[in-house]
DNA sequence: CGGATTTGACCGGCGC
DNA sequence: GCGCCGGTCAAATCCG
């Protein structure tokens, strides 16, 4: 149902835990059709290396990582005292897929106006992360709109992952935080829908999964 | 000319 | 202790 091609070995577990962080937080068929929406529309999610989430960023590094012929690079918020940082890079089995990791929380609210065209591509999806951070405090969350849902749970401070690519839009779901339970397969274990043998709302999975 | 990007150097952690 | 690797720094360069 969900394909997951991971870096981290990642397992199917991981991904309904992490669907079902963004379903108990509602918010999961929004971002879902967001990214759906942005795959159906034909927008070149492929070509641009940096997902633009609303907050701006500078680069201040590129390093090629053993595993990945492709350079992966480092920007940093370029908001005054905001401590986050996030790690770009393509997918070595996937070109056109970016993998984008988060480190960090924003102390500060998304810069208006980021409105250009290419801009506006992602933010659909990346606003993701910009809404939530209204709704949940800045909780993060990892959004997976092609494949390969990432490890988000292997550093220890907050951060999230996100791979996108211009193929079959699959879902995605999480992040870690280490502020709050979200997203925390430890934590999982008390949930409502933990012990379901199936997804929490496989209806609408599927129907985005397959598609119109 | 100022800000952003590039890129080689440097540093710290980790495994052997 | 040494080498490898990932991450960061900072000078040089680019670009609007």
């Amino acid at each position: 149902m969900i394909n997951i091609v991971s870096r981290n070995e990642c397992r199917d577990d991981d991904a309904k835990n992490w669907i079902n962080s963004a379903y108990n937080l509602n918010i999961s068929l929004v971002y879902i059709y967001a990214a759906l929406e942005v795959a159906r529309f034909g927008c070149t999610l492929s070509e641009v290396d940096i997902l633009d989430d609303g907050y701006c960023w500078r680069k201040y590094g590129q390093k090629v990582v053993r595993g990945n012929p492709n350079p992966r690079s480092y920007y940093k918020c370029t908001n005054a005292g905001c401590p986050v940082r996030k790690h770009v890079e393509r997918a070595s089995h996937d070109p056109k897929a970016v993998i984008t990791t988060y480190e960090g929380k924003h102390n500060h609210d998304v810069p208006a106006a980021r409105n250009s065209s290419h801009d506006m591509a992602v933010p659909a999806v990346a606003a993701g992360g910009q809404t939530r951070t209204k709704l949940e405090e800045s909780d993060t969350i990892s959004l997976d709109l092609g494949m390969g849902i990432t490890s988000a749970a292997e550093h220890s401070s907050s951060n999230l992952k996100f791979v996108h690519t211009t193929s079959t839009p699959v879902y995605f779901g999480v992040l870690n935080n280490s502020s709050n339970s979200y997203g925390s397969r430890d934590n999982r274990s008390d949930g409502p829908s933990l012990n379901r043998s199936s997804y929490p709302c496989p209806q609408s999975m599927g129907r985005i999964l397959m598609g119109p």
